[in-house]
DNA sequence: TTATTACATCGAAAAAAATGGATTTGAAAG
DNA sequence: CTTTCAAATCCATTTTTTTCGATGTAATAA
């Protein structure tokens, strides 16, 4: 498969589990220690560094260090960036009213 | 997990897979009928059967039954509730100006 | 230094998703 | 009716993902 549609994939990883849908939830409501998630997420630590790992992949969550801890938010840029993607794969070229649709001749 | 994130997971399962992104790509150039997909896919039919029924699941692709053909595309208004659920969910609270904000008195 | 804390990584097992040939369904044609 | 064709479903296997205890790493505290 070619790498574009990895990469495509790989945002939408992010999203596809509802444990990692719940973490985003959470992170909803603003910046949260990673120890905090584990809590709140009731699940053990290598579990959710896991998870943590592929909701950064994805570019839409971002981990802050300071000192030991690490604290996850998301990033309004790749917020905007998944949006902008998900809208750019999933607009036929139909859809457009210029000219551009190969049936506009037909 | 409660079922609210398995309903928001199944959207972007969609999503996921390079192999789904492919498809999509296919059907941005308009509908395609399946036997269509399953060759420039070039994969079994069975196969190809599978990933329709997850791309359907999202909303995002629609099929049109017309005699024993089914032909698949991309349904805007599927498109447009996936875009608006991900800028739903990819939002957090501190993003907005208004004063909604829980840190907005701190 | 050693001890502790927070998180990442490892590795084997479990769970879930995907594959693909065989079969079934369902519609159109003969 | 039977045949044919397109697609769904079945099912065993393969592949991928997820889990979670154990271990490693890096920073802070004593």
């Amino acid at each position: 498969m070619e790498p574009i549609y990895d990469q495509r994939a790989q945002v939408f990883k992010a999203l596809c589990d509802p444990r990692r849908q719940k973490i985003l939830a959470l992170l909803q409501g603003g910046e949260k220690c990673a120890c905090k998630l584990i809590e709140e997420m009731g699940m053990p630590q290598s579990s959710l560094s896991y998870h943590m790992k592929v909701l950064c992949a994805s570019g839409i969550v971002v981990g802050r260090e300071e000192g030991k801890w690490i604290h996850y938010r998301i990033d309004p840029a790749g917020s905007r960036r998944a949006v902008e993607l998900l809208q750019a794969i999933t607009t036929s070229s139909c859809d457009t009213d210029n000219n551009s649709c190969c049936c506009a001749h037909l």
